[in-house]
Order: structure tokens, then C-alpha cells, then sequence
DNA sequence: AGAGCTATTTTTGAATGCAAAATAGGTCCA
DNA sequence: TGGACCTATTTTGCATTCAAAAATAGCTCT
């Protein structure tokens, strides 16, 4: 198997689901499900642990990262940031194809939106959102997006939305879908940036943190 | 020796100069230097080519990285967002103590342009920037932060200023001290996305890049 | 019975060993 | 002479092993 390969493995055991924030990661057992030696996994261990899903205890074992206010805090100032500028970029540089794209995946969402499934909403905000990044054309932009979305994908899908949130994260999405094909730059930044502070406000309002 | 102090000391190593962009990296003898078996090595490697300042080639070995235009591009764009936002935001957090340490920075780094001392200039110039991100007092925008700023420091303070750009960019610095201390937090972040579009300009217009 | 201490097991972090891949070197033939 | 092919050496990636640290269990003594 691949170094890449276990790394994203075991980000995806990580981040939907199997273990739990703060949770001790099981060595032993992960080897074992990916058959492979310690070796390797230690290597993916270290490389999450940069990324900030892991902690390291000298001697004592990794857990999975818990996230306190404050972390979600400023992964949201983070990604606000690098949304609003993914935004930016893309729209100079996104094409036509990529744009009928968003503009499909917007018309799922609402209609998840009108049949009430959350899950199914948040799956195609999702793609929307990594859609935008896509299009801004930026390597570093994207890995720094993806590594912060794998940290608050809890927080950001799973805090539950009042109907009222809910019916404003649609008109946002609206505007953004707008202000994209008009190639508004400066408005997507804008629009973008207060759909991101508004849903971090909502997750830190729902007291989403889990642990010290 | 601690992981972390092996992932740093690489670092260094590929940073600060002794293996050049494109270099192959000599496993064996940084074993030998550092006095470490390969694992932790190994280890350090796949961390800092998560990072992107080394690359992996599979079975053939890890290489220092090397720039190309468009990276040193997608690196100047991340790193305006990052600091325009640390900006943003140390504006209402930084310290009485934090801003004076600033303005002492700016006043040696002043001293430095007039006695023509690129280096020093360029030392005090880097500490002012960190200090910033520091008072901006968000840890995973400062991690990002350094990540970046260690991919691109080759570039960013290397390429050779005219004395032109070297006034301006004493007069943008005056700029971002003065709304510091007026807590003009959109005013500091427009300044300082310019400070850094014309230094990428310049470094690109420099044609700075390392290869393919 | 329970607190505290020691011995044993388990777990961790790192060195070593091993098989597969890549590289270098040399030979043979056109 | 030049190039294709084959072998020897090195290098890489991973499994295994080993020592040290931590956790656990089993004592002793009050």
C-alpha cells in the first residue's frame, strides 16, 4: 500500500468516524485492518499530527485531536479567510463547465432543501464549497482548505440549523451562485465571508466543542 | 531526540540553506549528523513533504523541493490572504507590549535601510511580519502562516530590491505600524494584500523559481 | 481490607534486518 | 565504437526486533 494512501485511510477513519475525538487510536488494530506494520502507520500517525487531527503523548499513545472552542474558533477565522479568497480567485479563473457544475449541484441542494434531508443538503453544500476551491485554481489554497475542513467537518455538518439558519443559508448560496456567474469578485468575497462567519457563530452559539 | 526537534532540524537543513531546491537528500548522512537510525528520519521526510517542502519519489528517494512560477504564485496569493487576515484580526487583540515591540522592530529596521543592510533589513523585516501573526493570536493561521512563509523565505528574501521598491516598501511599512497603533483593522489588511501583491510582482517579475 | 511497593506484562520509540526496486558497471555483439 | 543486455551493488520501503517507559497485576505490611 501506498504512504499516501494510508494516510488518507486513516484521516477517514479519523474524520468520519470510527474513532471518536479523543479517543485513543489502536495501534495494534489499525495495523492489523490495514495490514501493515507499525512502521508505516506510525509514519501516517506523524503526518496527521502535523495536520492537527492527532496528538502525540510522549510515551503514552495518540489520541484523536478534540477540538476546544477556541480551536473552532479559529479554524473557522482560517477557513473564512481562505474561502473568501478561493472566491476571489475563482472568479476570474472559473470556466464555464465548472460553473454549470455549481450551478447543478445548487439546484440539488435546494431541492434536499425542499424535501427537508439535512444529510443529503450538507453533502452538496460541501461539494459546493470545494467546487469554489477547485475553481480558484490553487494548490496550496486547497490542501490548506481540505487539512482545515477534515479538523471542522464535525462542527460545520453537524451542528444542527434552525428552519430560519437554514432558509438564510439557501439565499446565501443563491448569491453566491450569482455573484459567481456575474464574475463579481469582490462580492463573492464578501458574501462568502459572512456566510462563513454566520455558520461559525452558529457552532460556537450551539457550544459545539468537544472537550479539552 | 524528540520527533518535533528532528522534523525542525530538517527543516533547517532544507531552509536555511545546506541542501539546495532540487538536491537529493541525503538520507544516510543526516542519519549520521543527527544521530538517528532512519525510521525517525523517515518519519521527519514524510512530514515536512506533507508540508510541500519535500518531495517523494517512489523508491527513488526524497528531493528538496523546487519552486516553479506557479507555485511561487499560488504561495504569494495563500500568504496575502494569511497575512491581510492576521492583520485583521491582531488589530483588536495586540498588546500595549506587542506593539511596542513592533515599533521598536520598525525603527531598527529603518536604521538598517539607512545603512543599506539588505540582511539586517530583511531579519527585522521577517520579525515584524511574525509579530503580526503572533498578535493575531490564532494558532492554526500561524501555523499555516510559517508553513508558507518557509516554502517561500528562499524567494520572498532573496530576490534583490531596487532602490525603489526598497523606499516604497519603507513607506508601506510606516503604513502598517501606523494603522497597527490606530487599530484600523480594514486598513491594515488592504495595505498589507498590497505590500505583499508587489513583492510577488516583484519576485516574479524577478523570474525567480527553482525548475520544473 | 486497603494503601503502598515491587514484579510482570504491555506499549512505545527507535534500531536493525530483509526483500524488492533502482542504479551502476561490465560484457558481448553488431 | 556504440548500444543492448545481464549481473553486482546500493538504496528504498517495510517488517521485525529490542530497549526503555508506562500500565497493570500481585504482593506485603499495617
Amino acid at each position: 500500500m501506498m504512504h499516501d494512501e494510508v494516510v488518507s485511510r486513516l484521516r477517514h477513519v479519523l474524520t468520519e468516524g470510527e474513532i471518536p475525538p479523543g479517543a485513543r487510536i489502536p495501534e495494534r488494530e489499525l495495523c492489523a485492518s490495514f495490514a501493515i506494520s507499525r512502521t508505516p502507520l506510525r509514519e501516517a500517525l506523524k503526518v496527521l499530527a502535523a495536520e492537527g487531527l492527532v496528538v502525540l503523548l510522549p510515551n503514552r499513545g495518540s489520541r484523536a485531536a478534540k477540538l476546544t472552542q477556541k480551536d473552532v474558533s479559529e479554524l473557522f477565522e482560517v477557513c473564512e479567510a481562505l474561502e473568501a479568497t478561493a472566491g476571489e480567485l475563482a472568479c476570474p479563473r472559473i470556466t464555464d463547465e465548472q460553473l454549470r457544475e455549481i450551478a447543478d449541484l445548487q439546484a440539488n441542494m435546494v431541492e434536499h432543501y425542499r424535501a427537508q434531508d439535512l444529510l443529503s443538503y450538507y453533502r452538496c453544500n460541501r461539494l459546493i464549497h470545494e467546487a469554489i476551491v477547485r475553481a480558484a485554481d490553487n494548490a496550496v489554497l486547497a490542501g490548506f482548505y481540505e487539512s482545515i475542513a477534515a479538523r471542522i467537518r464535525r462542527a460545520r455538518f453537524i451542528t444542527p440549523m434552525s428552519p430560519e439558519h437554514w432558509a438564510l443559508a439557501i439565499r446565501e448560496h443563491e448569491g453566491i451562485l450569482n455573484a459567481l456567474q456575474r464574475r463579481d469578485a469582490g462580492g463573492l468575497a464578501h458574501i462568502l465571508r459572512n456566510h462563513l462567519r454566520r455558520k461559525r457563530e452558529e457552532v460556537v452559539r450551539a457550544g459545539f466543542a468537544e472537550g479539552e
